[in-house]
RNA sequence: GGUCGCAUAGCUCAGUUGGUUAGAGCGUUCGAUUCACAUUCGAAAGGUCCCUGGUUCGAAUCCAGGUGCGACCACCA
């Protein structure tokens, strides 16, 4: 053996395990199942993979060892926004956008984009020890997979759980796609208050409205005021005109408006305020919603200003728009700094604009109920403090899911819509090869020579929202009766499918595994992913099976660097864990991770910390390099004997109760400072024999081995293996 | 504004159901070392466990309030 450990070798060791069959569930009735979170394909691992890699394989290793059939499902998630995000901003590194090509196509060359990278994922996760199913290895793309995510929806569907309305969506124009709500971030941003006046028809004076969003007044309904404003009560019911336009609006009264904030009045634009648009919909005397919204929509989902906004304004950006409305108005003189939060678009960090768009939403009250009272009953465990506690505030408040994006990359909707005889009624909506945005009834765009059903199909355009105001069909094949067909050209929201992934990954896989392994025993994940996916699962997972995806919920927190920063790229301190790997083995990354974490707490892990790790896998080595040329025949000595025991009782109870980093921090000690400080001491002087020694030695290997499975197996090799097919990997948990 | 969390050694953090002298890693000081390992060993220094009050025979741990920090959520123009 030589003088110490060298890693190097780690990778022959896992094509062993790999080949020995050590990885798939044994034939034994006790079963403990976990499902690993999907990375996204195309995507390199950073080192919060390697946290969850970590503690899914030495949970995984843990009970394969106790005898249980043990499953760890791995896969991979397309990602949908994220990765067509990825995929177009490398586009325009060659000046090219997503306009540039058909649907088919575009989709084609992110796959084949994904396709390269994909494989990277997975060769890191190996390096990093994870003893995972490979063989059950899943694709939220796979065929099956696809077919099973639409036949969830069309479940919905048939549940009266699926609708299909016009509301104020959260939409970026960049990213050409509406998200739900949790997809969106908020930023503090100083913005300026400006003051407009708008004078009042009978000549009596002006009404002076203050907003920070000067440009959507030409999409202005009204003004609203509070009917307890002293100021204006008078003027409630009188008509003011709009700056710019000829248009006259009314001023009317809401409760809702702050009479502290600006100067109590507000411009109300529904198209484009959700404030506003709550305004018009209670007001249902004096407005129909939809007509009012669609007819003073004023910004496109191009983010450019539309024909509503008339001649000098179309085609404008928002931004240039409000320089020019600023400018003509002279509003600079009487505007005021203004600090709020504005919606940012979570991929592009472009301001979020809200927008009347037809979506497709899931009821989500129906389905969170069922969840709550798992929780109640404890039939579903949240590890992570305080971490319960927001879920249920989630569970409480969840609104509609809006599950369709106008995105490519992802699932497409099996959603169809006969337009045959609807041309009148039918509205289009989508931007053409040259970035140009279209709106308008089907009649109107038949008569520009546009084929629907090609651009539906992608032959020609990318589309954004298709169709509204026809009744819709969901099946996954296009319809046999009479008529024109066209596709919904949305995608599912990525939450979607991976929201269903315990119960697709099972039900998809090999004859038996669902009945055999669901619910899947822990779902360990990072808690950033709390809401997005944690919920998602146990939502759709008590939908379609009326059991919980799993049992209980271990949640790991952010890795930080050594001085508990935030990884970041501008801070530069963000470390690539296959770079660690190469220096101190997986092994000593893996225990650095690891060790006294806590779930649902943030952990800080530095190199000098990792160094420490691959010290103490080094000491492992050698205290098995002393055994193998120690030689001493001394009775069994009790106090060592009894000290083994609770060494295992402990470490056990440990890792039953999923205190993985409080088993790590215990198993660190007793080793260190017990078998080998003390008791290999002891065995010098001549108090301890060789039999007993070797017996601990192995008790050690055993109890690290979810550890530090690298080092762990070699010194296994070295003394106790009898044959090739002896592997630590499949060896018997001791017991006491 | 709402919700949740954190505050323990110089630094980063553990501390299971309240129970003897409060722990680890890294760092610091002193010493050792042909004897498994200098990726080592022995020893030491270093803490009013944020503050105040309460419950208890007993509180780092439970409760209330305060202070500081952080995360997430939130349509007020």
């Amino acid at each position: 053996m030589d003088k110490a450990y060298n890693h190097t070798t780690e990778s022959e060791l896992y094509k062993r395990w790999e080949n020995s069959g050590a990885f798939t569930p044994n034939d034994s009735k006790k079963a403990f199942s976990i499902i690993m979170p999907p990375p996204n394909a195309n995507d390199p691992l950073h080192v919060g993979h390697a946290m969850f890699i970590a503690i899914e394989d030495i949970l995984v290793r843990f009970h394969r060892m106790k005898g249980e059939s043990v499953e760890w499902l791995p896969g991979t998630d397309h990602a949908g926004i994220e990765t067509q995000f990825v995929y177009e901003k490398k586009l325009a590194k060659d000046n090219k956008s997503r306009f540039d090509f058909d649907r088919e196509t575009l989709y084609k060359n992110i796959w084949d984009y994904v396709e390269m990278n994909s494989g990277v994922a997975m060769t890191q996760m190996k390096r990093l020890g994870a003893s995972a199913d490979w063989g059950r290895y899943k694709f939220t793309l796979d065929p099956a997979v696809v077919s099973f995510v639409c036949e969830t929806f069309q479940k919905l569907h048939n549940d009266k759980l699926v609708y299909r309305a016009e509301k104020l969506v959260n939409y970026c124009p960049h990213c050409g796609t509406a998200y739900s709500e949790l997809e969106v971030d908020h930023e503090e941003r100083t913005d300026k208050l400006y003051h407009i006046d708008y004078p009042l028809t009978d000549g009596t004076g002006v009404i002076t409205v203050a907003t920070t969003r000067p440009e959507t007044l030409f999409g202005d309904v009204a003004v609203a005021v509070n009917p307890t404003d002293k100021r204006y009560t008078a003027l409630i019911g009188k008509k003011v005109k709009l700056p710019l336009t000829n248009r006259e609006i009314e001023i009317i009264a809401d409760e809702g408006v702050d009479t502290a904030f600006g100067t109590g009045a507000v411009k109300i634009t529904p198209a484009h305020d959700p404030f506003d648009w709550s305004v018009v919909e209670k007001n249902k005397e004096k407005f129909d919603l939809l007509e009012t919204v669609n007819k003073h929509t004023v910004i496109g989902i191009n983010g450019k200003m539309t024909a509503n906004a008339g001649k000098d304004y179309e085609n404008l950006s928002v931004f240039k728009a409000r320089e020019k409305v600023v400018a003509e108005l002279d509003l600079e003189k009487n505007a005021k700094p203004h600090i709020h939060n504005v919606g940012i678009c979570y991929r592009c960090k472009r301001v979020i604009e809200p927008l009347p768009l037809p979506q497709f939403f899931v009821s989500v009250a129906p389905l969170t109920k069922p969840v709550l009272e798992a929780l109640d009953k404890k039939d579903v465990v949240i590890h992570g403090t305080g971490r319960e506690a927001i879920l249920r505030t989630w569970l409480t408040n969840l609104r509609d899911w809006n599950v369709s994006r106008q995105i490519v990359w992802g699932i497409r909707m099996p959603v169809w819509h006969n337009v045959e005889g609807h041309e009148t009624e039918v509205s289009v909506n989508f931007i053409d090869a040259k970035g140009k945005q279209h709106k308008g009834l089907l009649r109107d765009l038949y008569a520009e020579g546009f084929d629907l059903e090609a651009i539906a199909t992608g032959l020609q355009q990318i589309i954004v929202p298709i169709v509204s105001n026809v009744p819709f069909v969901v099946q996954t094949e296009k319809p046999s009766e009479e008529g024109t067909w066209i596709q919904e050209t949305d995608t599912f929201d990525t939450w979607f499918s991976s929201g269903q992934w315990p119960v697709v990954t099972l039900k998809t896989g090999n004859a038996g595994d669902f009945e055999k392994f669901y619910p899947t025993s822990v779902m360990e994940t990072a808690y950033e992913i709390l809401p997005f996916w944690v919920m998602r699962m146990l939502m759709l997972g008590m939908y379609l099976t009326g059991n919980v995806p799993f049992k209980d919920v271990y949640l790991h927190g952010l890795v930080r660097d050594g001085q508990g920063r935030k990884m970041s790229k501008s801070v530069g301190n963000v470390v690539n864990p296959i770079d660690l790997v190469e220096k101190y083995g997986a092994d000593a990354l893996r225990m650095a991770l690891v060790m006294g974490s806590t779930p649902g707490q943030d952990k800080s892990v530095g190199e000098p910390t990792i160094k420490g790790m691959r010290n103490l896998s080094n000491k492992i080595w050698n205290a098995t390099r002393f055994l193998k040329e120690f030689s001493g025949e001394q009775p069994e000595n009790a106090e060592l004997k009894t000290w083994t025991l609770k060494v295992v009782r402990q470490t056990t109870e440990h890792l039953d109760k999923l205190r993985v980093g409080q088993a790590s921090e215990y198993l660190y000690g007793e080793f260190w400072h017990g078998y080998c400080d003390k008791w290999i001491e002891e065995a010098k002087k001549g108090s301890v024999g060789t039999s007993q020694m070797e017996e601990v030695l192995l008790v050690f290997l055993k109890l690290l081995h979810p550890f530090m499975p690298f080092v762990t197996e070699r010194c296994y090799q070295e003394i106790f293996s009898q044959k090739e097919s002896d592997l630590l990997i499949t060896a018997a948990w001791p017991t006491v």
